[in-house]
DNA sequence: AATGAATGAGCTTTCATTCAT
DNA sequence: GATGAATGAAAGCTCATTCAT
């Protein structure tokens, strides 16, 4: 109990920070300091700093796809309007997921290469989930077969998709661009639907 | 003359180094090792690290300023068309300009101030060609009138078009997705189109 | 204990080395090499260099006030001698105190902002003193009484006893002077006597 | 005559600047670009920064001893009186003489060598005026003879005399003890007079 | 399980000085 | 006489990591 609950209070700290300030104005020594630990025991549970982020970034990400598996499996949704609820849900998880934003510093940016597993994991997870959705619009008539080659269709939703967790999240417009984000999805949807 | 040259090639591996390692993993000692000069000639030509990091991305900026602009003035293309076109040279160019690409993490990520005013200014910059592509298309009854609301129009084209930045260079894919370019262009213009 | 003996042998090398070459010529690289310990170590205990220095000024500080309390607080002395007891063993403590000389390049000199509290602590500390011996002396009829304005006098004799830090010791004339003590006491009483 | 337009410049300004930030402080950098010259030229005239600064001082060291002079010389004073005259000039041309605190701290604090002859060398001129003041007033029965032993008087004052370089100019006291200055000479000649 | 003192490599920056022109 | 581009040694400081306790 003792143990889980120091670990608990470094990740909680570590969480605030990295997000506050990035990975790299983040030290260790203010993580140990705001988490009344010593420094030694942040390398007791955690090898590394870049471990201890990880380790942060998995938790948001843990986070995020239990929020989306709620909408993915919500059956009582048309497949239109389920992949609009999807892009919602998720700019909002993301939102307020600060550090999966370091991810993405982490992963594009700073060409940290021990965020990739997670990156990638993610990236196929919502393949999958996104690819369901629209298998299931195909065959509700809802969307347009797109002469089978679905693959394409997923691949290009996909990208714009996470395109657009930069401008939203990233540029703190998210307030801005929030009423916006109707005439966004009608933009999409029309492009995707018949 | 020979000054010139010297800040060419600081510039020049500067450029070469900061897209490879990123801003932080560069350090200014290698910059100089590899440029053949003093450490403290780089610090003659530039106030500091971010002051050569900043000239670096100016370059990268002014260039995709020069390349955009022969698509927007070219007057023998129809809007959508022009539009397509103007996407898919900013891919090309943003792809050869591995230091814009540091913007990024700068501007989004790191919260560099000091490359703010260079980022929002080609925000400005980019706004107005695109606004004026998209007026010239609704003019010649290319793209919908969008019940004369244009400017939700053109955000949610820019924000778009930015967020593209990030999946199709950064992470490299661009070979993997320039086949899908035309799909993606083809359901965007959709939803724009009439 | 380890702890404090790694301290006091950072303070022990940085006190010698100090006084030695004077604060700017003293590199925390040469403090840490001949102390013996990693450079990192010395930001450990001390914040700055500049911390460094100000904890071993306060030290000599510390030391010359407790010296002076001895004179102080001897209550078989008369004012008149009390006064030149005090003025010897002031300067006595300073020629062994070789950073308080520091002291002064960084208050007077170097308009070192660091130090000001320092100073202005035991400038504060002393004044008090020499006023209760000048009031004994005043009481017992060994000074005049200056018509009651005893505190023109405080000042006058405190500016010739802090002035007479320079010439004495700094410039290493303590051996030369210390025979004409006397007569310069006998100046100075007589100036004070009545 | 440009050449001395240069050189004068160049001098103007270090003196302004030395005497605002100190030696450590003041760079060769800033000197030319304040003085409008490139920083070869410096070099052309002065061969180090060490030798700029003597030069500075040098030139103030000449206006004390002009100033004092004028004094020393004035046989319609008595020699109390014109003591206290040369000490109340010597206050007045250091208080507007800032490099020559920079003497003081380079010569007594910074072991500054290549100060040390103008020091030494004004040390000995101020001694020799002073001297002749003493002896006019032991001749004139103003002072007392102190038997013969009039060099420990002459030590004893100049002593006290630098000493009080320190309280009243380094510490921007100047204001607030000008006031006390005919109690300070009161009890000064009091000490010395008959 | 936790501590915190100690480390050392690495960083950016400063600046007096040189020298070809 | 004067320039200013170039230098390189040195400085203060940071911080992830280690390890004896």
């Amino acid at each position: 109990m003792a143990i889980e609950e120091t670990r608990r209070k470094i990740l909680s700290v570590a969480n605030k920070l990295f997000s506050q300030f990035g990975f790299h104005k983040t030290s260790m020594d203010e993580i140990a300091k705001i988490a009344r630990k010593a420094k030694g025991s942040l390398y007791y549970h955690f090898a590394s700093k870049e471990e201890l982020f990880t380790a942060v970034v998995a938790n948001e990400i843990n986070n995020l796809k239990t929020q989306l598996s709620l909408v993915v499996s919500d059956n009582t949704l048309p497949a239109d309007e389920k992949i609009k609820e999807y892009l919602i849900k998720r700019m909002e998880v993301l939102y307020t997921s600060a550090n999966y934003h370091e991810t993405l510093k982490a992963d594009f940016f700073e060409h940290f290469d021990f965020i990739d597993n997670l990156r990638k994991e993610l990236d196929l997870w919502e393949k999958q989930q996104i690819q369901s959705i629209i298998y299931q619009g195909v065959d509700d008539n809802v969307f347009e077969n797109q002469n089978g080659n679905i693959d394409v269709l997923l691949d290009v939703f996909i990208m714009v998709l996470k395109g657009l967790e930069i401008p939203f999240f990233l540029q703190n417009k998210y307030e801005n661009l929030r009423p916006h984000f109707d005439d966004l999805l009608r933009i999409l949807i029309k492009g995707l639907g018949k």
